[in-house]
RNA sequence: GGGAGUAUAGCUCAGCUGGUUCAGAGCAUCUGCCUUACAAGCAGAGGGUCCAUGGUUCGAAUCCGUGUACUCCCACCA
């Protein structure tokens, strides 16, 4: 076979990613070998590929095909998530540019053109995974509104409502204007906005006075039902059992007294909008005032407002400044700073707004899943997310479930005409509960309304490791758990961003332990969150986002996924750099090079093995085995750029730079065969040590290696794992390395060629062993053990052994003692130190016996090492 | 307002139970090299007040106190 000379990744890494799908090894199903299990979080089905995506999968991808090579029978499961709010506005946005408004159709109606949407767009994230190199078994692609699924989610909602952890009320809640939902505490984002504070004066009824009340939000006073002071206020104990004017429309509404209010702030007097504000909203209770709801859905201002009627929130803001103005009401307005809250999904202010919703009671659910984490049961890596997931779970508040959306989970709650409702798995059900609960037994379906609403995205996703396996909740019933289920579950390791820990890894821990007798994985890795080389998190609105899709075109896959994890310690931000990509890339083509060499060796099988390639050999070989060994520490650890770097390095600089040019036979020479097939079966060791990084260009030279079958593939082969070593070696390997580059510095500094041979003179306790491998890389005739100091020679120091190359006329005599001197200088300042520790009694009778030994030793080489110095200056100076 | 984290080379980060892995790695930079796998390369080199300041200790990048700067999470005073 021939090998091209340059390595081409478009073509290889397509080509092997169809051959790993026709041959189905992704595929896993149960059997009897220990289960290594992912499953993916499931990314929007509207989505495209992001930087996020990438690092997570990515890492997954590593996980999976390690654990695959290590004899797991491995499973990542991949699937899609519906996201009700994103996909609902992009399938509102399409309809519009249509002309079609989503009030105009019917939601049968609409839920087909979004299934359409779905099927169009819905592949598109799962293929761009395939170019990365995702090795997901798609057999189990899962959609979260598969009707599988669905019936999950409906039987969840079912078991909730009949353990009595499910209520439905009117309650103060997050409206999103936009998309016209509410939405969950957890989605929504506080922003620091510069805005303003105005100023208002309340005319006193029946006064010619006023009183003057900060806002920030003025187009809400037209809900206003009281203002309040605090009653231990001096300047305001007039006002008691007084009434005052709304401004503009000159409502009247009550004093009232309360120590919430901050005397500090503003001037000492809040205004009271139940309808629209948390906090009043509990005063208004309180204290039973109305509310009065002034804005519709879409935030625009309703008939309650009496003025303003049909504009929107931010419009009747700068209208009502300029009107208060006219009226000569409002005092002043000043700048400040306030906090906001945007929707997550859809970036626009929320709106409190009181309405009636679904609720989950949190509390006693979400006690086992804390205890979970605490006991170590499930760990988080970096285990520092312990603390915030233990604080927000012990401050968990009621779930609001309920959206206003067409697209996902429709509540299974079923109205009859009296407004009662029963909440069953389906109408069948629905129907024989609401004749029992009626008494009306020829109650008929056409009767039963079904509640409008959806749920939250996140009901479902809470579910994903258990309804992927099994949509029947094994915990849950008396019902047997399916195979997939028994084998899979609970399954090892979930990787995601630490942005979601509370929306969906505390809620899959909670639905683990509710519905399937168990936590849902073991170990959790929160990857950073990927940031530009400015630390600026990467958004479609900055523009500051690479394409994934382009970096793999210009980089590679493997390059890009080396990219990503070499930036990554788990838990830290991501400052991403192209430029690691472009180390990704040139590793790429070290490793395809370094095969090159390999492969154009022609082979000799009757030369004899020549001592230096036996021990080059045996000491990459004992490398090899040390760097196993410290990967599956890293691996332990989660600590995937510093098990990357190791392989790195292991590949780049001992293999190529030392290994290589040890064995590499000398030009027009034939390779001796033993060599040659040692070198064969490293490199086979090296790729599968690199494959869970690099799977692509692994598994294309793993191929040209040596003739492999139809069937065959790296990713199935068997990880290399840690065999016992002599540290002996490793120890001889960096002595060789030391004197060769000694040897070269001297080469370097004299100019002299490679192509010359050089004597080295040898002082010293020096191993013996290595000068087959010293000769051969430093190209040296001879190497001599002696106690004779050769004249003319430039010499250096390895711990206390002496190296001399005689130069003959070529030394520079000034310069080597110059040389020599600076070393002396530094070596007895580093004595002199030494020696004043060992002579500090405190340290002697403090420290511990092999420290102090260690102290010693050091000062018995500085000493002798000294002592060698100033001989051979003593020398070079009589020349 | 409450909590957590971070601060080490130009950049990104290691540095575990205080002591030979103690000041490290990769990248970048600089100096030589188109040497018969690779210039996307080879061989070398330089580069640090370990944020500041007190303390504990024979000994501190490491432990403790204080301060400063940044980041994140939670809460939400109009």
């Amino acid at each position: 076979m021939d090998v091209p000379a340059k390595y081409n990744p478009a073509e290889v890494e397509d080509k092997w990613y169809q051959y790993w799908l026709k041959n189905r090894f992704f595929h896993s199903e149960p059997n009897d070998r220990p289960s290594y299990c992912i499953v993916i979080p499931p990314p929007n089905v509207t989505g495209v590929l992001h930087m996020g995506h990438m690092l997570n999968n990515t890492i997954q991808d590593v996980l999976v095909r390690r654990a695959r090579m290590q004899g797991y029978n491995a499973c990542w499961v991949p699937g899609t998530d519906h996201a009700s709010i994103a996909t609902e506005a992009k399938v509102v946005e399409r309809l519009r540019a249509q002309g079609i408004e989503k009030k105009s159709i019917s939601r049968d109606e609409f839920l087909k053109y979004a299934w359409e949407w779905k099927e169009e767009h819905g592949g598109i994230i799962l293929k761009q995974l395939e170019k990365l190199g995702a090795s997901c078994d798609w057999d189990r692609a899962t959609f979260t509104m598969d009707p599988k699924y669905s019936e999950s989610v409906i039987r969840v909602f079912v078991d909730l409502y009949k353990k009595d952890l499910i209520y439905r009320g009117v309650r103060m809640v997050n409206w999103d204007p936009k998309a016209k939902t509410a939405i969950s505490d957890e989605e929504v984002i506080y922003k620091e906005v510069q805005s303003k504070l105005y100023y208002l004066r309340y005319m006193i009824e029946g006064e010619d006075s006023y009183v003057v009340i900060a806002t920030t939000r003025p187009e809400t006073i037209l809900g206003d039902t009281a203002v309040c002071v605090n009653p231990s206020d001096p300047r305001y104990q007039h006002l008691k059992g007084k009434r005052v004017l709304v401004p503009l429309i000159n409502r009247p509404v009550p004093v009232i007294m309360d120590d919430y209010v901050d005397m500090e702030f503003g001037t000492g007097v809040l205004k009271i909008t139940p309808a629209h504000d948390v906090n009043d909203y509990v005063l208004g209770d309180k204290y039973n005032l109305p509310t009065i709801d002034i804005f519709n859905d879409d935030g625009t201002l309703n008939e309650d407002a009496q003025l303003y009627v049909g504009m929107d929130r931010f419009a009747v803001r700068k209208q009502i400044e300029h009107d208060l103005q006219n009226a000569g009401l409002l005092d002043k307005v000043e700048d400040y700073i306030n906090k906001v809250g945007f929707s997550e999904r859809t970036d626009v202010a929320i709106e409190p707004k009181l309405s009636m919703q679904w609720f989950i009671k949190m509390k006693e659910l979400s006690e086992p899943a804390l205890e979970a984490v605490m006991e170590d049961d499930v760990l988080l890596f970096p285990p520092k997310f312990k603390n915030t997931y233990r604080h927000w779970m012990e401050n968990i508040k009621d779930w609001c479930i309920s959206r206003q959306l067409w697209w996902g989970h429709r509540i299974p709650a079923w109205y009859m005409l009296d407004g009662e409702f029963v909440v069953a798995e389906n109408e069948h059900d629905a129907l024989h509960l609401a004749r029992e609960k009626s008494g009306l037994s020829d109650l008929q379906l056409s009767d039963l309304r079904q509640d409008e609403d959806c749920l939250d995205t996140w009901f479902s996703s809470w579910l994903w490791p258990i309804s992927v396996f099994d949509p029947e909740l094994p915990g849950s019933e008396e019902a047997e758990p399916n195979d997939d289920f028994s084998y899979y579950y609970p399954t090892t390791d979930l990787v995601t961003a630490p942005e979601i820990l509370f929306f969906w890894v505390a809620r899959m821990i909670i639905a683990g332990y509710e519905w399937a007798g168990g936590y849902p994985f073991r170990n959790v890795y929160l990857t950073g969150i990927v940031r530009d080389k400015q630390g600026r998190k990467m958004s479609k609105s900055l523009g500051n986002s690479p394409d994934p899709i382009k970096l793999m075109e210009q980089y590679s896959a493997d390059g890009v996924r080396m990219g990503m994890l070499l930036s990554s310690p788990a838990g830290n931000d991501i400052l991403f750099d192209e430029s690691l990509c472009e180390q990704g890339r040139n590793f790429n083509n070290k490793i395809w090079n370094a095969f090159r060499l390999v492969k154009s060796w022609t082979v000799d099988k009757e030369k004899e093995q020549p001592l230096y390639a036996e021990q080059a050999v045996e000491w990459f070989n004992t490398k090899l085995n040390k760097t196993i060994e410290e990967l599956n520490d890293d691996f332990e650890k989660y600590r995937l750029s510093e098990a990357l770097m190791r392989v790195y390095k292991l590949f780049w600089d001992e293999f190529s730079s030392w290994y290589l040019e040890l064995v590499k036979p000398p030009y027009g020479e034939a390779v001796d065969s033993k060599t040659y097939l040692a070198t064969l079966i490293l490199f086979d060791e090296l790729l599968r040590l690199l494959h869970p990084f690099m799977p692509f260009i692994t598994e294309e030279i793993w191929h040209y290696l040596v003739e492999r079958k139809e069937n065959e593939s790296i990713m199935v082969s068997r990880m290399p794992r840690a065999e016992e070593y002599d540290e002996a070696v490793l120890t001889n390997g960096e002595r060789m390395k030391e004197l060769i580059t000694g040897i070269r510095n001297i080469r370097k500094e004299r100019n002299i060629p490679q192509k010359d041979t050089l004597e080295l003179f040898i002082n010293g306790e020096h191993p013996a062993e290595i000068d087959s491998m010293v000769a051969k890389l430093a190209n040296l005739e001879k190497i001599t053990p002696s106690e004779e100091k050769p004249a003319n020679a430039s010499s250096f120091l390895i711990g206390t052994i002496e190296y001399h190359i005689p130069l003959g006329d070529m030394l520079n005599v000034e310069e080597e003692l110059k040389k020599l001197s600076e070393e002396l200088k530094y070596l007895q300042g580093f004595l002199v130190s030494v020696r004043k520790k060992l002579s500090n009694e405190k340290f002697l009778s403090g420290a511990p016996e092999h420290v102090v030994a260690v102290e010693r030793q050091k000062q018995a080489d500085a000493e002798s090492k000294i002592k060698t110095l100033e001989e051979r200056i003593a020398e070079l100076g009589n020349l």
